[in-house]
DNA sequence: GCGATTTATTGGACCGATCGTCTTTTAAAA
DNA sequence: TTTTAAAAGACGATCGGTCCAATAAATCGC
């Protein structure tokens, strides 16, 4: 799924060296947009290929700050996965909970703003935990089991949701909905990187079609073998 | 879906400067050798991440002559995607047309075939096209069209078989073939991604079962929208 | 209130890796 | 004998992550 932060960004600038005088409304927030941007650009160019140079050369923070806010590019990256995770959950939170509609709306309506997410990018941008998780082969394996865990977070939620749709009749009974969860979740960051591919829409729609129709199929691990008699 | 080249490793070795002398049954096959090693190491790390410095060390092939066989990272990389295509569709060919199977155990012979080959590299290596799309934000955008076409052969092979599949009755008939092939490519590659980052099978093996479950579901666009009546 | 100490922040140096190129050297092929 | 295929390995430019010295602000002792 896509994300947002990093749109806006006009951050410090200063010339001379040494401690700069307090500015105004700054706080101390540097260490936000520093994760902020780099969300941004790793959804887009993933871990490996973004630079420390080009995060702090767009929010405009000078290259010796960085040792000062973080410890090494790694943790900085393990702040980013929280961050991401933080964020995610938020919307998670707001569309999968919201008792205004019915549970399978739900579901679509955080597929709808997923999609205007990725769209508002020109489909440049992906899921940060996608792209992490495709890099793992290169990255400190410190990063597996926290992916791993916001994944199975994501899972958790949906899987709520989907028990709730089908106590309402939407899902054959006897499916298992944790099952299901995690098939949407392992293929809605499929779709993610197709979109990605494509720069467009097409398979998170299609995507999103095809698994509300397979719901009403379900009761997941019998019907598959009845199918061709196994 | 995983692959195999490069498995055994067993290359030229040489000291002395210049020409060597012609290896027995070497033939002239340094290029294949760089484009297996290459396959190994990208499917595992990806683009960014491997240098060719390491390709052609591991291929124990002396850097002065990369660029004898090839013209540039980029051209190489374009030549590594061709030979996975090839591979890949020797693979699809074998198990999808397999006429001593029935269409849908030729599916799921074909996902034995890609649980196997993960297995065998301790999951560790995933798929390359999958790799390279999500790298595609870093990437030369050249990439970009030739792995889409690659993915649009593969659904168009699995489009067929689904359809075999559908006049054996094993598949609700009016369902779109191409559509449920299209689906399946989407959410394997996420499947794959997913193991990796999980180093086990059970991703993969989740995506099948309600994949297939699902299949008897379908007549795709009609039952999705009848589900909650929108 | 005022000098001395501490802390926050930054400029820029550092070192190693990587890509791509080039020259020289040697053996095979013509 | 000449030409071509192949390799060794150095080279430079660039860029990666890291770190330290320099400097100003904040704080403290008196």
């Amino acid at each position: 799924m896509s994300d947002d932060p990093a749109c806006l960004v006009t951050p410090p600038l200063s010339r001379r060296r040494g401690r700069p005088p307090r500015a105004p409304g700054d706080g101390d927030d540097v260490r936000d947009l520093l994760i902020r941007t780099g969300i941004a650009l790793l959804t887009e160019k993933g871990y490996v290929a973004t630079g420390l140079d080009e995060i702090l050369q767009i929010a405009r923070v000078p290259k010796g700050s960085f040792y000062h806010y973080f410890d090494s590019k790694e943790s900085f990256g393990l702040r980013l996965i929280d961050g991401y995770a933080a964020y995610f959950d938020r919307r998670l939170e707001r569309f999968l909970s919201d008792d205004a509609r019915a549970p399978l709306d739900r579901l679509r309506a955080m597929i709808d703003d997923a999609c205007a997410g990725m769209a508002r990018h020109a489909y440049r941008r992906g899921c940060l935990v996608g792209n992490l998780g495709q890099e793992m082969g290169a990255l400190p394996e410190s990063f597996r089991q926290r992916l791993h865990d916001v994944l199975l977070g994501w899972q958790a939620r949906t899987a709520h949701c989907l028990r709730l749709a089908r106590d309402a009749g939407d899902i054959a009974p006897g499916s298992s909905c944790a099952d299901l969860a995690a098939f949407f979740w392992i293929g809605w960051e499929g779709a993610v990187l197709r979109a990605k591919l494509e720069r467009g829409p097409v398979p998170l729609r299609l995507f999103e079609k095809v698994f509300i129709a397979g719901l009403g199929a379900s009761a997941v691990g019998a019907r598959a073998r009845s199918v061709s008699g196994e």
